[in-house]
RNA sequence: GGCGACGUGGCCGAGUGGUUAGGCAGAGGCCUGCAAAGCCUCGUACAGCGGUUCGAAUCCGCUCGUCGCCUCCA
């Protein structure tokens, strides 16, 4: 097993199985509907971490959620937490309409403040940080090795906002005191405050998964400075932190990335009301995880397609597959996780259960799944076969229309008819 | 300016030196009362320019384009 890493910047073996495997895969921060591009770690984690299983890993997949943050200071002054907390609710509603329910925590930053304290003073005392008027900063100048996963040279990196209490304008905030229009603050060594952004995954990726893993994921946008800064804050406490980086290619729409500052978005509850949860995971299975993807109406109406291709493929007969069908299937799984490339093994399978096997590595069993009729449906198609053995075509027309209005498409057999639910 | 990702036919998307990948969409045909499904046929693409080679989408060099990050961002 193959995984492309950011920061080996190329392919990195897997240890053998049982692992384990540790996998933290960056969640969003709450503090409004997620918009689908937000979908894409959740959703390519999710498959990965299913997969690992399937091939005899221990996994355990953190996906946590940032719920303190300026951002939710901003969007709900005054309410902040409640905001939070109801954000939190919307998003494991949506994402848990995905039907992949392969996370094993979803830790909120909130609900690591002791863990996050600990770090911080454990920073202090290695003298990798230091405190200034209540807010804490990370020495980047210490951290020799800063910028080994971004590339960012420490000298080339542009100059954060003035901020004459860092001694250098690269540190960043691992604690930042509370301010008068923030409503939500901690007890801490340093006074009251909240946690920087960066902190929270370094502490709570230590309390799940140990001081060294597998596998971090998150959308290539977080490489720098997030990660870059997780990783100095692990390494300078002497984590080994994740070995491998899986860092998801950028959801595109109308040409740039999807984002609300940007206002490009399209909610992920909306896209899965009005395509469904089949066609959305289709979307995502078309594209490699580390390739951008565009969402448009037509790449939608393409995975649609694809989703009524494979469907089909149930209502005929099964035929028995080639030998070594899974194995190329695995080959191409195993290798940097080609979703695409499995996806094109699948479209040659006539087998039913090999390919149902296949489509529930990626939460599409479903596309198995045989409907019938409701009972009014089939009288018409009763009476429609009574007209047609009449050759009274028009009245057999007519009723074909009427089960179309319903939702059914019907077929004709020799002697017989079928109903198929019309996508 | 620095760092990084991506660039294949209408749309996706495999391919890491030489034989049509595949899918979706589209066109024609067989089948059908008409359809649907199924089957058959049709596409000669690889950002550009050089180079290496008998031969390059595939190796080397240069250039170009798109997107991302360097400020909150999956």
């Amino acid at each position: 097993m193959r995984l492309s890493s950011t920061l080996a910047r190329g392919l990195v073996e897997l240890p053998e199985p049982p692992g384990p495997i540790g996998m933290y895969v960056c969640g969003p921060t709450v503090y409004a509907r997620a918009h689908i591009g937000n979908a894409r770690p959740y959703v390519v984690g999710s498959w990965y971490a299913r997969w690992l299983r399937l091939r005899g890993y221990e996994v355990t997949l953190v996906h946590n959620i940032t719920d303190v943050n300026d951002k939710i200071y901003e969007a709900a002054p005054g309410v902040s937490a409640e905001r939070a907390r109801e954000a939190t609710e919307w998003y494991l509603e949506d994402v848990g309409r995905f039907g992949l329910d392969e996370v094993d925590h979803f830790p909120k930053a909130t609900e690591a403040i002791p863990e996050i304290v600990r770090f911080i003073s454990d920073l202090i005392e290695r003298d990798f940080a230091y405190e200034v008027e209540d807010d804490v900063y990370f020495r980047v100048a210490k951290q020799a090795e800063y910028g080994r996963l971004s590339g960012q040279k420490p000298d080339q990196v542009e100059e954060q906002e003035p901020n004459a209490r860092k001694e250098d304008p690269r540190d960043f905030a691992l604690w930042k005191a509370n301010k008068p229009d923030e409503d939500t603050w901690w007890e801490s060594p340093w006074g009251r405050g909240r946690p920087g952004w960066h902190i929270e995954c370094s502490a709570m990726a230590e309390k799940l998964l140990g001081p060294a893993f597998e596998i971090h994921g998150g959308g290539l946008d977080l490489v720098f400075p997030h990660h870059e800064n997780e990783l100095a804050q692990s390494s300078a406490v002497g984590h080994e932190f994740a070995r491998i980086w899986m860092h998801n290619g950028m959801l595109r729409f109308t040409g740039e990335k999807m984002s609300k500052s940007v206002g490009n978005v399209e909610t992920m509850k909306d896209v899965l009301e009005k395509w469904g949860r089949e066609t959305a995971l289709l979307f995502f299975l078309t594209a490699h995880w580390h390739s951008p993807i565009d969402f448009s109406n037509e790449r939608m109406e393409s995975a649609r397609a694809r989703g009524d291709g494979l469907r089909e493929v149930f209502r005929n007969p099964s035929q028995p597959a080639l030998d070594g069908a899974w194995e190329r299937f695995e080959q191409v799984l195993d290798d940097d996780f080609s979703t695409p490339e499995a996806l094109a093994v699948m479209h040659e399978w006539r087998d039913h259960d090999l390919l149902r096997s296949a489509l529930d590595v990626f939460g599409l069993a479903s596309l198995a799944d045989q409907r019938r009729a409701p009972v009014d449906v089939d009288e018409l198609a009763r009476r429609r076969q009574a007209a047609r053995s009449a050759r009274d075509f028009a009245e057999s027309d007519r009723l074909r229309g009427e089960i179309e209005a319903a939702g059914w498409e019907v077929r004709d057999e020799a002697d017989a008819y079928r109903l198929v639910p019309k996508a």
